[in-house]
DNA sequence: TTATAATTTGACAGTAACTATCAAAAGACA
DNA sequence: TGTCTTTTGATAGTTACTGTCAAATTATAA
């Protein structure tokens, strides 16, 4: 399954994935520029040329402009591509550095910018840590494969419980090297 | 510094107080019986015999009419009268399971009817989780004074989101347990 | 190419969570 | 009692989000 395949993919769907990204670009632009709260969806949606209910078609809320990403399959495809041999937190390590190590430095400041701007915003940071919780079923299930346990073990839950964990406090760091906050409203 | 000193504590807070609880009370029946979503502020106001505003001044969200609790400080003095030869870990286990020891019935009961409400309604769920970074760097104080660390240690952060993750893939375990969902709007 | 069906869009009207402001009411204290 | 401070309620916004429906756009078949 191809990103995007302008053969398989009609004028249509080729069009909507424009207007999405072009949508997400102007308004990572905005907040960068007005600061989250203070930048109207309204205001999102006239810079992208688009109207206010078209912005909810794509994105349920206006936090999701900025918190929808595809990092979920990467850590999934990465992990599932580790050395049958080692233990499940091997494992995660060797798909988390091979994950980073696959990324462009642009892919890389993007990201560290996003981040940013989510940890910073309360609202953002809610949401995310929100999804967070997906990415934990989502481990667990690998786990569960490879130990050939069920994704309802407790052991296997505590482990997912614990990467999740271990993350969130790595982003919490980079948050507190630098403390200029977004949110000027 | 004991919760509730009529003597100490003049008409005003004593009243304060007493509206507060009243506030959460009236709240925490409403959502049950109507539903997070489809329960107004307005609702809980008028319930509680207040104006909207009144509400805003007591909690900044709707979502902190339900969040706000107490839990914290019994975690740090449990944890910090667990035996100094304990490591961090041994001693956070002994501290929640004292800490769960020492609640009556009644409470846990309550407890586990409010978590249940958290972990099943996105809003809640995700200030909840964003609510527990602040729980997230109380752990690493503590872990960092038993251990002669800084706080801002890789290796005591990472202890600390760690207990964090676990403790939210516990909770992910009860709110599957039962599959009633309590938004109706 | 043209007609028709399916999809996407924009305009409009609403709801509800918040915010700011300011005068009135209630508690504190002399 | 009288004055000073804190708390409250009313009022009028702003903005995120929802639902509906007709117009515009794209796909499909004649």
């Amino acid at each position: 399954m191809p990103p995007d395949d302008k053969r398989t993919m009609g004028l249509r769907e080729r069009k909507k994935a424009k207007t999405m990204a072009a949508v997400q670009m102007h308004a990572l632009r905005l907040f960068r520029e007005l600061g989250y709260n203070a930048t109207t969806v309204e205001q999102i949606a006239e810079a992208a040329e688009i109207s206010p209910s078209t912005f909810f078609r794509y994105f349920p809320t206006k936090e999701d402009v900025l918190l929808k990403d595809n990092y979920d399959p990467v850590l999934v495809d990465a992990f599932e591509a580790q050395p049958s041999d080692l233990n499940p937190l091997q494992a995660m390590r060797g798909a988390m550095v091979s994950a980073i190590a696959n990324m462009s430095a642009d892919e890389l400041a993007t990201m560290r910018e996003r981040n940013q701007l989510i940890m910073t915003v309360p609202e953002l940071r809610a949401a995310a840590l929100n999804n967070l919780t997906q990415t934990m079923q989502l481990i667990a299930e690998l786990a569960a494969k490879r130990t050939g346990r069920e994704p309802d073990d407790a052991a296997v839950r505590t482990f997912a419980g614990a990467v999740i964990g271990v993350n969130i406090s790595m982003r919490n760091i980079r948050m507190r090297t630098s403390l200029n906050c977004w949110t000027k409203r």
